[in-house]
DNA sequence: CCGCACCATTGCGGCGCATCAAGCCGGGCC
DNA sequence: GGCCCGGCTTGATGCGCCGCAATGGTGCGG
């Protein structure tokens, strides 16, 4: 993607947060966003840093993570492509408090606090918005505290295969994870080693098949219900 | 407490989310809340029930908690008197996610959803407010998700023990515990069994002196740094 | 075509923490 | 007092998951 031709009130407007605004409020908005390119490894921010911004992932994948005093990693989210994050970070007024780096190649639209303020103050239905997008978040993180405390490793990874397929759905899917198997488990909070064990498990029992990053999901009603033998 | 001679307005008006407003816009939103009373052990709400307002702890205690399928239980939170909780469920319309019980004889007060979008609407300013204190919640997730994921048990206990100490503060401490202490360990997602063998161990190794309770830090230095024998 | 990274897998040994099962202790209540 | 009951402790045992270390691809650049 080229980015001198990347047009960025257009890309606003179809966001879930910015839909509805008028073409001169997208511009104001516009006025306040910068676009970024990052390098595979590159950081995009770390903690401590002042935070005075949040950013929408346009191409890419971003991984934000945390790390121990001893320098272990635990990876909190992967960020894909259409999707935002620091926003919460940016509202408190404090410093970051987790890290963020480019998993790939990444391009990143980031939108200035002062920026988004005026926005709120100008438009409650923004205002509004922006608090379900945040409250989604939280949201999901009580998920994975849930997950992490009353699942076992095994249930975590099924749960993680089976996120986005549909209830009743039979016909045979196929999962790709999008980064590295090693950052799936940190983010899972399993080892890697630990994650390779538990997918060939779930292959020894018939549910999936494993091809590189694609798991097949061969039985989506077993899978959900599986318990280790 | 007598529920007829509490004044909303007045203890609306020391909360944190609502400094700064007029008596006009105090009784226009007094207007819109709930006070009631739960008994120790009450439910004050379930997963699955719509979720209509947000509430503010007055007196006593809740713990916000997720059970498993098996009927586990994991405590999220506890909320003591003057915390808020479950704004974050209101703003995404979604029904409750999590469930809410009183621990003890508990006063709480219910702002109606209706109630804060209109004051977001009206006021910018506590649109910023909700918008920092939602993020503040999700900010302490995202520490917790750290902890759980990157710190023992022993280090999750020293961590809660040391939660709100001054850094260099040399004086004798004691951490009085809210609620029981199985309530405790589940917050910290250990077993009761090990969360009691945890608080004996640093008694063992003469950092702490347990008296029911009441937890006494006799060095706070040496408990920080501290690292299993 | 070979060498080198990087990623993924596999075996083995071990530790942290859970589980099950008793026992203890204090407080409310007849 | 004597009872019970909820909260807490303590011991014995075991499993889930981790840690290290070695091996096996796979893709890329020279």
């Amino acid at each position: 993607m080229d980015l001198r031709v990347f047009n960025i009130p257009r890309y606003l407007s179809v966001q879930p947060l910015f839909t509805d605004l008028s073409p001169v409020e997208l511009d104001r908005l516009a006025a306040g966003c910068v676009l970024r390119r990052f390098a595979r490894g590159e950081s995009v921010f770390r903690v401590g840093e002042p935070c005075e911004e949040f950013h929408i992932c346009v191409t890419g994948q971003v991984k934000l993570y945390a790390l121990s005093p001893a320098g272990a990693e635990k990876v909190i989210d992967i960020i894909a492509p259409g999707q935002s994050f620091a926003e919460a970070l940016m509202f408190t007024g404090q410093p970051y408090i987790i890290n963020a780096q480019a998993l790939s190649d990444a391009l990143l639209l980031s939108v200035k606090k002062s920026t988004v303020e005026d926005e709120v103050a100008r438009d409650p239905r923004f205002a509004l918005r922006m608090l379900a997008g945040i409250s989604r978040r939280l949201h999901g993180l009580v998920h994975d505290v849930e997950a992490y405390a009353l699942h076992s490793g095994i249930q975590r990874v099924i749960g993680y295969l089976l996120r986005d397929i549909a209830e009743g759905s039979d016909a045979p899917v196929t999962v790709s994870l999008p980064v590295s198997k090693a950052t799936i488990a940190s983010r899972l909070s399993l080892t890697p080693e630990y994650f390779s064990r538990v997918l060939h498990e779930l292959e020894a029992a018939g549910l999936v098949r494993i091809d590189k990053r694609d798991v097949h999901i061969l039985d989506a009603q077993a899978l959900a219900s599986y318990q280790s033998p």
